[in-house]
RNA sequence: GCGCCUCUAGCUCAAUGGCAGAGCAACGGACUCUUAAUCCGCAGGUUCUGGGUUCGAAUCCCAGGGGGCGCACCA
């Protein structure tokens, strides 16, 4: 492929330009006007050279700015640098004046007196056609895929109008949004396997967070109420179409509340997420209708388990018991496990990949569930709840523990289980238990996978859809 | 980490053991109303890499690399 030829123009590209007039805007303005009409209206566009048509003594050609695409018509006859407007590259950035008219056709078009190269592209781009399909170039080379594919825009569009709605409808209820530390001596508030980085200066190993939980309910304990922070959290784990290294939760504390209140919480906001964004909670993903509507499902997750593997199980039976019904489903207890491990590996071999949804799955293990309540009602069990929407956990929440006493010896259970092996376990956070010892008020707590809500709302099967960056083997060039 | 699949021109894809091709993009040209414009012409390759089998390998085998999917882990 020999380079196309230089343009003179490239010497002098403008530092600044100021187009008075975006693509839709003027669909939306001239949508109607009959074939060959002038409408004494002269702008200014700027944006992508997309597509080009040329028949000799005029040329066409699309051009792409953020709100959607608009044609421009250019002939020798009315265009200053004709022949070099021919010899635009696809992907090129210019800027075009000229009136607003119909062509023979009736397109509505830019007939441009006048245009300016803003930026070249020098590389080849996608077919223009099938765009960019390798999914590999696609995720790598973020910024081809981007505009070679109008679905990769669409979703990150979707994506930052749903974390905003988010932030004013929260605002709306007196949440106040806060940022907590990414560092963090202790790490805590999940259980997962953290990164672990080094500060230089104080001589000290920080942990990257993986959950945002336990300095935000420092924060309700300091007298913030409603609280929410949208949380890049970091774990060390395998990637997947549903895993990211990094990825965004969306935690909220809630005084004076319990895990009912986060229910409704979680139900509203997410049917009211689909109603601003798509216009109805009535959606589909993977081809399966789904409907958000409140309100949701409220089951337990021995009833489910009853409910979808047949087993009637609960804490109180024998442990042989509950290790033999792991075993008939194919679970392989291991010597560590309790009975609320074993029980929760049950629920999630043989039901929760089963659950369309969206459901709350309730009363989880309290063995499982270091930050969670006991529930007032059931013994061996804290009042927790995930919400279930096709198959995956979106969200999780509970009643929070605040009690000091209670949470020394569930973090020291943790502890333990972290000697033992389980570098996934949480360990003692001496300065949080001191945080309880001032008294957290009641308080309901919540984390929304934003991810996997874009994802819900996009219908994308891969999390890497909705990240604009995601995590992959570093390139060697 | 394990298993399966995959990698061919800038992009999208053919060629299944017998001369590596097409469309689009690029480049040169024609065309005064196109819509993935059309037409003519020209050019474009470490077939992911390295070995092996074979008269002959994009194709079969082995090893390595990138990616995808599944499992495991998790949200």
């Amino acid at each position: 492929m020999s380079d196309p030829q230089p343009l003179s123009q490239t010497d002098s590209v403008p530092y600044r330009v100021e187009p008075d007039a975006r693509a839709a805007e003027l669909a939306e303005r001239f949508h109607d006007l009959p074939e060959q009409s002038e409408t004494g209206v002269t702008v200014t566009v700027a944006g992508r050279l997309m597509l080009r048509r040329e028949m000799g003594r005029v040329a066409f050609a699309s051009l792409h700015d953020s709100s959607g695409s608009i044609q421009l018509f250019a002939g020798r006859a009315w265009t200053d640098g004709f022949a070099e407007f021919t010899r635009l590259s696809l992907g090129d950035w210019i800027t075009a004046t000229g009136e607003v008219v119909t062509t023979k056709t009736g397109e509505l078009s830019v007939r441009v007196a006048s245009w300016q190269l803003l930026a070249r592209a020098r590389r080849g781009f996608g077919d223009k056609w099938h765009g960019i399909s390798d999914v590999d170039t696609r995720y790598r080379q973020r910024y081809a895929d981007l505009w070679a594919n109008d679905g990769s825009r669409r979703v990150l569009l979707l994506r930052s109008k749903l974390v905003s709605w988010i932030r004013r409808w929260l605002e709306d209820q007196d949440f106040v949004e806060v940022e907590t530390p990414i560092f963090h001596p202790t790490p805590g508030g999940a259980t997962a396997r953290p990164f672990t980085t080094h500060h230089n200066a104080l001589d000290v190993d920080l942990y990257l967070r993986i959950a945002p939980e336990l300095y935000l309910k420092r924060l309700v304990v300091g007298g913030f109420e409603r609280v929410f922070e949208v949380a890049r959290v970091f774990r060390n784990e395998g990637l997947s179409p549903r895993h990211n290294p990094e990825f965004t939760m969306l935690e909220l504390y809630q005084a004076y509340a319990d895990y009912t209140d986060m229910m409704s919480i979680t139900e509203n906001l997410v049917a009211g997420a689909a109603m601003q964004i798509l216009g109805t909670t009535e959606i589909s993903y993977g081809g399966r209708p789904l409907s958000l509507s409140v309100p949701w499902r409220r089951a337990t997750l021995t009833d489910l388990i009853a409910e979808h593997a047949g087993l009637t199980l609960d804490l109180d039976m024998a442990d042989e018991e509950m290790r033999s019904a792991a075993r008939s489903v194919g679970v392989t207890p291991e010597p560590g496990w309790g009975p609320g491990k074993v029980l929760l590996e049950i629920y999630e071999k043989t039901t929760e990949a089963r659950l369309w949804g969206p459901v709350f799955v309730t009363d989880y293990p309290k063995e499982v569930s270091p930050l969670a309540r006991d529930h007032r009602s059931r013994a061996g069990y804290v009042e927790r709840f995930e919400g279930i929407v096709a198959g995956r956990e979106l969200c999780n929440a509970f009643s929070e523990l605040n009690d000091p006493g209670e949470q020394r010896l569930r973090f020291e259970a943790q502890a333990a289980a972290k000697a033992a092996g389980d570098d996934e376990a949480m360990s003692i956070d001496e300065d949080y238990l001191r945080a309880l010892d001032f008294g957290l008020p009641p308080t309901g707590g919540l984390g929304i996978g934003v991810d996997r809500l874009v994802m819900l709302l996009a219908d994308a099967d891969a999390i890497r859809d909705v990240i604009a960056f995601p995590t992959l083997r570093p390139e060697t060039f």
